[in-house]
DNA sequence: TACCGCTATGACAGCGCTGTCATGGCGCGT
DNA sequence: ACGCGCCATGACAGCGCTGTCATAGCGGTA
């Protein structure tokens, strides 16, 4: 039915082996002989068997995606550029959902992805916050020998890695806010146990201090990422006499933001006239509230791409250890000068 | 390295041949080799190779889940629950975002979804909104003998599928309104080449024509799911004059649904005390909104679940053709009695 | 006892591919 | 002309598992 090497090498007249080095671009190979090899096998719609070829080479040309319970969007959109990169070299991706939970003890951890990985003998596996931050988890892939990227990771480290500077870009929004005027800035933290709410935060103390501006204790409240934490914070924050109070406020995450421009709206402040908004993800939401929200996007997609991509190059061939990707500041609605 | 049916085998003091068959239930094994076998293998920890089974049975133990551009939520939750049910069987899901547009020929459509499936053998394939109504992608199916299950097909055709009664859930949303004592009923109708758009609204005209009261049209709208369009659909129906406008509004999706709370804020009218406002599909925007929108919330994760598990049963074994699943009325704050 | 039917078990080939090693031919230096 | 080394190619085994077919053992029947 379908075609396998055999035929191929019937009908060019070689054998399987010649055909086999040409499929791998393996060297010594007559040029005539790659390019009649590879008219047959087009000719013939030959596509490589992964099973049989995985049990030859012990490899299985698959990738995972591991993730443990962030937002469906962020996955999204990292699955998307994984997937892209894989189709590009015949790899597939599969998609892990571990549900480790920070109340695992790491020997739990380490078991649940030890389990997956068991059933599932992957090539590499793609490891998203805050997966790629477990200790556990990644000596775990170091014991059974399997390549792993980790993906916007909390620290810099020396392990393979793709990821933004939280810190310039929180600095660099910051900066937008300055230079439209605003002085009382009020900011909203992220969950304190996500990488990003550290980076984010530092960044924008930076931009103050470089202005000269004071970091204003009351100007910063924490949330925890979610819309409602964000509404907490935003009433807190507007609570203060109206010539004191921030002027512009800046959320370390879309949803919260969301939910500054909700409070304003019920104090009968508008947005951004009265009061600047802005976010950070640039996820569908920044553009479903009104006013669309200027924001932080991140190079998520990319991530994605270029995690697989690193995975799926070999050893000798690979670049830096770390890549770090730029972010974009989107200007949308919700920003503009004070008054 | 990794134990092998030939170490248990060893082990156990059997041949091969009974390991393997005491691993996929196979008949004619005495219970106690069975038991003896299955405990050595634990003892080993052995696992199957996944390559060397698929190599010998032709068979790969990987489902695809395919998908053509639809909201990250919804593929999420689908994804999510096809995962689970994998696991369950010891298969693997791989998802495959397959590009089509509507612009694409059925033959170009046929073509891309070969291309996948040549790469990759896989046992079974889930096909989401809008693949599942497109018959090319069928019949390509059905000719290279893959087995397939549509989420949420247009029609209730006899083929494999499962999904969710939306006229039924819209008919019982409108109902929720009307027993409010609304009377002016607003309908914003989805996207015309989605499924699910004609059904709703058969749903919301039931329920009018069935409690007495008159499908109007200047009350109806039409969108395309999109919160711009939403926008839009939401202006025009509230542009009628207070005594003559609507005094709830049913928007086919939350992205619309939130729309319409938007404008609402803009004209200065309040939900739910002016204006009630209901959606679909329980999206997270629908509590990342103010006030939290009453919704419908349909089975997603269920249907994942429900059609993975379904490729998984050996064809005899399987119920019924097509599931019906229940949703569910998430009664929240953005609905109230008018005035 | 001879024979049959049935169950429990095993030997062996082969799925499609690649790694290893062998082979034959050709160019080049002496 | 001879020998060496290198390149292009092929033969063959084997990856881990399952399907097919053969076989041994057992109880029952005539």
């Amino acid at each position: 039915m379908k075609a396998t090497i055999t035929d191929v090498a019937k009908h060019a007249g070689v054998s399987m082996k010649t055909v086999s080095r040409v499929l791998n671009n393996e060297p010594n190979v007559a040029q005539k002989t790659r390019d009649h090899v590879k008219a047959v096998a087009t000719k013939l719609r030959y596509t490589p068997n992964l099973a049989a070829r995985g049990l030859a080479t012990s490899k299985s040309y698959l990738l995972a995606l591991m993730y443990d319970n962030p937002s469906p969007n962020y996955i999204a959109h990292i699955q998307r550029g994984a997937i892209d990169a894989c189709r590009e070299t015949g790899y597939h991706l599969v998609v892990e959902p571990l549900s480790l939970g920070s109340a695992k003890t790491d020997d739990e951890q380490a078991q649940a992805i030890r389990s997956v990985l068991d059933h599932l003998p992957v090539d590499g596996v793609i490891l998203t916050p805050p997966l790629c931050d477990s200790q556990a988890v990644m000596d775990t892939l170091e014991e059974l020998k399997i390549d792993y990227v980790r993906v916007g990771p909390r620290d810099g480290g020396t392990d393979p890695f793709v990821s933004m500077d939280d810190d310039a870009a929180a600095h660099d929004m910051t900066e937008h806010l300055l230079k439209l005027g605003h002085k009382r800035i009020g900011f909203i933290k992220g969950h304190v146990a996500h990488s990003a709410t550290a980076a984010r935060f530092n960044g924008y103390c930076r931009a103050l201090t470089a202005a000269g501006v004071e970091v204003r204790h009351r100007f910063v409240t924490t949330g925890d990422f979610s819309f409602a934490s964000g509404v907490d914070a935003a009433k807190t924050l507007l609570a203060l006499p109206a010539d004191q109070r921030p002027t512009a406020i800046f959320a370390s995450n879309d949803d919260m933001a969301a939910a500054v421009v909700a409070v304003a709206g019920e104090l009968g402040l508008s947005v951004p006239q009265d009061l600047s908004v802005c976010g950070f993800d640039d996820t569908p939401l920044a553009q479903t509230v009104w006013p669309p929200l200027t924001t932080v996007k991140q190079p998520i997609y990319r991530m994605g791409y270029d995690a697989a991509k690193h995975l799926m190059t070999r050893k000798a061939e690979r670049g830096p250890d770390g890549r770090i990707l730029d972010f974009e500041i989107m200007l949308r609605d919700s920003t503009s000068a004070p008054q």
